[in-house]
DNA sequence: TAGCGATGTGAATCCTGCG
DNA sequence: TCGCAGGATTCACATCGCT
């Protein structure tokens, strides 16, 4: 996504952020019964979490010292597993520097089960009932993870495809070019009510709504962090764009986005551009310095750049009796289909009737037409100035003057 | 692919199809240590294998009941599992139609994974030691099956993405739509020596190689089997072409393909199209019998007509989300019509504001105008070395990208 | 006949807040 | 926690009937 940075390293930046279209974070903690006994709530956050720092240490046991139910949104990127038996060389013979370091040996499959099973039961530990996870992986593990993410209760929602615009060629033609990499998004449980803004991202996407499968490149460039020998720092590092679309799309701003694999700090980066909270959970120190400075260099968006888009489903609700009553519509008056098939006539208490059946906008129109439901404001219109408007444009009408008010 | 059918019924036509090109089957086997004495070997193929028809049956049973390491290729489409709830009603309240069949029900995961682990067992035994399988699923079940195959000794080759070109949406605005499945293709174990055209494929792909995600339409039209009533016969029929590039991509003409879900039959119908034999397996009586029906009609192909067509590229489309991401422009920048009469401020998720309005650079176009629609595209610019460049050219340079990939 | 608009449909884990 | 009611929600094709 090509977050700017400053030159120069400086501290984080504290970023104000309105919540507004949301009920409060306590509010919605405490109507799930939640205890917050070790929790100083400050704005909707835990004054315990350690926020937007990068902690070194086993990410288990890290996650297990953080309060229950404390985290919207998990993203985590774990070991592959990759079982490379030899060197792998391009035809040139050349060596491919392949994902090999020790913390990716796994001895066997019940092994890495067993580790994949204790990181996600504690990513569940520490979630908010209404949050969600998101897990990337190759065909290597994400079989594996999928499966048990699925036995310890999370309600997967997707499963993403990164389709890889710049993948690496298969050097030896034996298989298909390995051109993809999956993602599961998964609630925490089945009744989880996830953040999800459905509207801004489709209107990024032409206002078709954004499908599965993702087209997007590979981390290369300047955004590939490497070292003084010119040596990618980490091996995997996924690209900016990427974490962008998760956190754009699942998580407000605000929230806070726990990396249980932090690696180089690609969440924490684009956490803090987007003006959300981070938690960085990294075992090797080397890496986690490299985040650090990494992300103390990343400057935040401005807010109307990243605030939540009002949807359609956030906006207050206005009672067909206030248009009524604004006298934008008069009691007595008709209402009318766009194709004048059926009309129904206004009562001075809100409701329409249609011979002797009186109800609600949406149930008249229902009735009307047939069916078990219908929605009122946008079927039925009234005539002004010889043209149909639409009872939707009314209601905009009022809720301008509420806005204005 | 569209296979070519003769008019009328007619009983299935017997290939002769050369096996050039790789050792023989019974020197193979004899390496393997296999025992053949049951076995009456004749052209490669066990005479005791019931080729080329449809067994109705458990195909666990059915398996069990063939002779081990005797089947090339295994092409499997089980139940997804996919533990529906009440209805699902399209915006204009039609009614969709769930695949709700009993054969998709199961108690549990537990249960589920039994009858998993159960047929991918036979399966197994029933490979021949360089056999290999392709099981297709979603995300409802194909992590489990993923992670039991490899549990069983399979050696996976690759994850394939079907991408669909016509998926059906997300109708309440929930989820990303759900627009691919998920294929695995996998050795029978690690040291198997499996069949793969590389060269085939990538001839018919502009002489790139093949990668791991597939584009391809879903089944309609005149190739899904209907009923007398127009209803299709069977819920979840899968497209030939995406049977044919399994085929041609990892078995060879003359080799054994068993379907043990075969349901109407288009791994059978697409196999005799491209001089492969096929067993199927069927527990339901009125799939297998639709399957016969319509295999006796498929035409076998002439062996140069087995490449793949290449598959017409239309221009791509680029959502504007690609730009911000692909950083030819910035989240925070600001957006400019020709005559500087109207701006608006690009946001991180690709929709542009103006005050409090969001949307998509259509919607936000339309509007400032005081227009119905407008094309953003062609609308908004850019400045760019002080001068104004309009996005679309910015998107003619994303896609000279992808054509370049 | 060609073209256009209305209609139909596909492996789908598809709402939410208030009383 | 349950029940109720407001009201939000679709894309790419294929087919068919009409002009």
């Amino acid at each position: 996504m090509g977050i700017s940075r400053t030159g120069t390293a400086s501290a984080p930046v504290r970023i104000q952020v309105s919540r507004t279209g949301r009920p409060a974070l306590g509010a919605r903690m405490k109507a799930k019964g939640l205890h917050d006994h070790n929790l100083l709530e400050q704005g909707g956050i835990p004054a315990a979490l350690p926020l937007d720092q990068v902690i070194v240490g086993d990410c288990v046991a890290a996650m297990n010292a953080l309060p229950p139910g404390s985290v919207d949104l998990i993203f985590a990127d774990p070991p592959y597993n990759l079982q490379l038996g030899g060197d792998l060389r391009r035809p040139d013979d050349s060596l491919v520097d392949a994902v090999d370091d020790d913390w990716d040996k796994f001895a066997s499959f019940a092994e890495y089960d067993a580790f994949t099973k204790a990181w996600l039961a504690a990513a569940r530990r520490v979630l908010k009932p209404d949050g969600a996870l998101w897990v990337i992986g190759s065909y290597h593990n994400i079989f594996r993870v999928g499966a048990i993410l699925q036995d310890l209760g999370f309600w997967m929602l997707n499963d993403i495809v990164w389709r890889k615009a710049n993948p690496m060629p298969n050097f030896r033609g034996r298989r298909f070019t390995n051109a993809h990499e999956t993602l599961i998004w998964a609630a925490r449980g089945e009744q989880s009510k996830y953040t999800f803004h459905y509207e801004a991202l489709k209107g990024g996407n032409d206002d078709l709504q954004m499908r599965s499968d993702w087209y997007l490149p590979l981390c290369t460039g300047d955004e590939r962090l490497k070292g003084a020998d010119g040596a990618k720092v980490h091996p995997t590092q996924k690209p900016e764009a990427l974490l962008a679309r998760v956190l754009l799309s699942a998580s407000n701003p605000g929230d806070v986005i726990l990396d249980p694999f932090f690696g180089t700090g690609t969440t924490g980066a684009v956490a803090k551009a987007l003006g959300r909270h981070f938690i960085g959970l990294e075992r090797e120190a080397v890496y986690a310095k490299a985040a650090r400075e990494r992300i103390a260099a990343v400057k935040p968006l401005p807010p109307e750049a990243f605030a939540t888009a009002p949807s359609k489903r956030s906006e207050p609700r206005v009672p067909f009796l206030s248009l009524v009553e604004a006298g934008l519509v008069k009691a007595g008056e008709t209402v009318i289909d766009d194709k004048r098939r059926h009309s129904a006539v206004i009562r001075a208490d809100g409701t329409l009737s249609v011979g002797p059946a009186i109800g609600s906008i949406h149930k008249v129109g229902a009735l009307v037409q047939g069916l078990p439901s219908c929605n009122g404001w946008t079927f039925w219109h009234v005539e002004r100035e010889g043209k149909l408007m639409l009872l939707d444009m009314l209601r905009g009408e009022i809720r301008a003057q509420m806005a204005a008010a």
